[in-house]
DNA sequence: ATAATCGATGAAATCGATTTCATGAGCCTT
DNA sequence: AAGGCTCATGAAATCGATTTCATCGATTAT
């Protein structure tokens, strides 16, 4: 690997020009530097980050700590975050912790190590003990999605509580009396503010809450499914569901489709969070939408902001609004068919299929492109 | 930030003591051992990867480079390269290109400059002139889903090959001889690959193809969508389209809706790559699935085979097998609907949602505790 | 004409780890 | 008892960049 020392002797300076001239210092003659420019070109010399961090003291990178990569929620909170931190010129570690208190205690560990900048994180739990170690060494932090108790960080969230609200209107407008609610865990404050937002939407409507109808697990589409059988199974009266995330409305229908029953005809369904491809060929799900790409971006401006030394006054919250979307899984729009659609059984043929050339497939080259027209 | 001088210090040895310990090395005292390990957990002391790898030569790092994280293909793949590398102690440095030649480029650059030990790419063209800087440094690299021509790499890819010809066959047992292909850039192995099984197929039906109906854009929504109006727009005979992959497809979905066709009753579509969320509710594309996960796994596995210095041998070539799975887009299992099921003016009432307690929610602690029940 | 300033350049120190090599203590062998 | 080992430990060099400070020639001010 070509180093500075590389560049320096083949342009004939120091290394100290050399440095300047990468980092567009000035103080050096135009012919110095187009020699070397010219060496840079010919060695094809890229600076080692490692080098010049250690040196800096910067690492010109974030870390990006989200429950689960896998849903389109933190997908899109993370282009949003990917993208503000590409035009500052940082680069971003992704961190998937999965819901779970070793990983995040792990990841925490790693972006110390690699001592990013700075962190974005939603939390798994506010409170939790690892988190101190960012604060201890006073890494910016942006809290995302949850807000942590007990530290005053800048806060971007989506409006939970209001979009809960929004949500259970609309289902008590609908007539609902008996409504319950699958949230996440405790430990998360949207988890939490949803719950609020729904108790606040009953109590407005006049309506005694059931403990018996609150429900928490975590944000996950098997817990979802769970809990909805331990509804059922009890044997409560209950006419809708409030579904904490998009996860968990996956698993609530899943459930609800196992026993027989039909959404909106039997059960109404409302969840927070869209399901990009799913609600564009089949709008069904009623949702509060947070604008995740937007949160992920100013989440990304919020921190680069205070690495930058722009903003040194008080922590921001920011609450960014959601949009409640109605569509068709509670009936109100008309009942043009209930979910699921199929029958179980009959849902899904499975075939594997046959290698057609399996030796040419481990060649080189293209081996296949003989015998066909038009290629 | 606390350094391995300052636990040296602490400890009363001297930095390389501390570095053994750290690294397990041996010939340390127990009694030191303690010692040291007790003033590592003292001063909350973990060392920088920067100054680490900068001596060491190594940093313990991957680099994923694909497309589009936001396609939940790429985002399970993403997932198998990430737990094969967590178990291994590697982290992974996740970038997207868009499809986007200019952002490969720069994001080869990246990768360079933070000396990753390996990459895993899915490069936008094969013989791009940038993938060379990989090469010329001897980059340990893994193709993923496209071959790279003229560079004999590991290399881990569905069978697009005979995953093509199983939906083209099973469209041709269905009756239909006018099929159009809407497959990804001819730069790409992947969709080469797709158009070449479905020439297979029709040859294999003795049907002549029709160059006016294959059809080649980027992997995306908007370019299945634009194509879609350019094959109705030609006046074209065909009765089923095979979109090169899901996004393709959803873009082909929405033309022929927003042209008030039919799936399947008008047209029928088959598609490559499976899209989660969306066939779990709605399980009527019909598509042939690669296994994303294990694809991302094995690829992982192949590249830390290769840092760790076990298999010297030749490079790899892992074909890994596709499922055809038959649903209802092409009206084999019966028309239980055709899509799109709504009629487009009235699918989707989006409303802005209020924020009710707007000062509070900028407050710090737990405002929205006060006047609820059962909190 | 001389002092002061400025611009271009490089030598050496530095960042925080690891590696190499030297040292000295204790133990074993003959 | 002397030489040879092993083991525990540390001093110094090193990785590849940047920063600080010194130098030297040219230009400007007095």
């Amino acid at each position: 690997m070509t180093t500075i020392a590389d560049v320096a002797r083949r342009a004939g300076v120091s290394k100290v020009t050399v440095s300047r001239v990468i980092n567009d210092a000035g103080n050096v003659r135009p012919a110095t530097r187009d020699r070397v420019e010219r060496a840079i070109q010919e060695l094809h010399y890229l600076p080692s980050v490692a080098a010049r961090s250690l040196r800096n003291k910067r690492t010109n990178a974030l870390a990006l700590i989200v429950p689960d990569i896998t849903n389109p929620f933190w997908t899109t909170i993370a282009r949003g975050v990917e993208d503000a931190a590409h035009e500052w010129g940082y680069s971003v570690l992704l961190c998937n912790t999965d819901e779970n208190p070793e990983k995040q205690r792990h990841y925490i560990d790693v972006v110390i190590r690699q001592r990013v900048d700075g962190v974005i994180i939603a939390p798994y739990s506010s409170d939790a003990d690892h988190l101190k170690r960012l604060r201890e060494r006073s890494i910016p932090t942006v809290a995302i999605d949850r807000r942590i108790d007990g530290w005053d960080v800048d806060t971007v969230t989506g409006d939970s509580f209001s979009g809960a609200y929004a949500l259970v209107r609309h289902l008590v407008d609908l007539g609902h009396r008996w409504i319950a609610v699958i949230s996440g865990p405790q430990t998360a404050s949207s988890a939490q503010d949803r719950v609020l937002g729904y108790l606040y939407a009953l109590e407005k409507a006049g309506i005694k809450p059931d403990e018996r109808l609150i429900l928490r697990g975590e944000f996950r589409s098997t817990d979802g499914e769970a809990l909805t059988y331990e509804l059922l199974d009890q044997g409560l009266q209950f006419t809708a569901i409030f579904a904490g995330n998009n996860a968990i409305a996956m698993g609530v229908l899943t459930a609800l489709g196992n026993r027989g029953l039909h959404i909106p005809k039997d059960i109404s369904l409302v969840c927070f969070d869209d399901i990009p491809y799913l609600s564009h060929i089949l709008p069904f799900l009623t949702a509060a939408v947070q604008p995740a790409y937007e949160m992920g971006l100013q989440a990304a401006q919020l921190l680069l902001g205070r690495l930058g030394g722009t903003a040194q006054d008080t922590p921001a919250r920011i609450v960014l609004p959601t949009s409640l979307v109605v569509r068709y899984s509670c009936g109100s729009r008309g009942q043009q068919f209930s979910l699921p659609l199929f029958e179980k059984s009959s849902s899904e043929d499975k075939l594997p299929v046959q290698t057609l050339f399996p030796e040419e497939q481990h060649y080189a080259g293209e081996p296949l492109a003989g015998p066909f027209p038009l290629v």
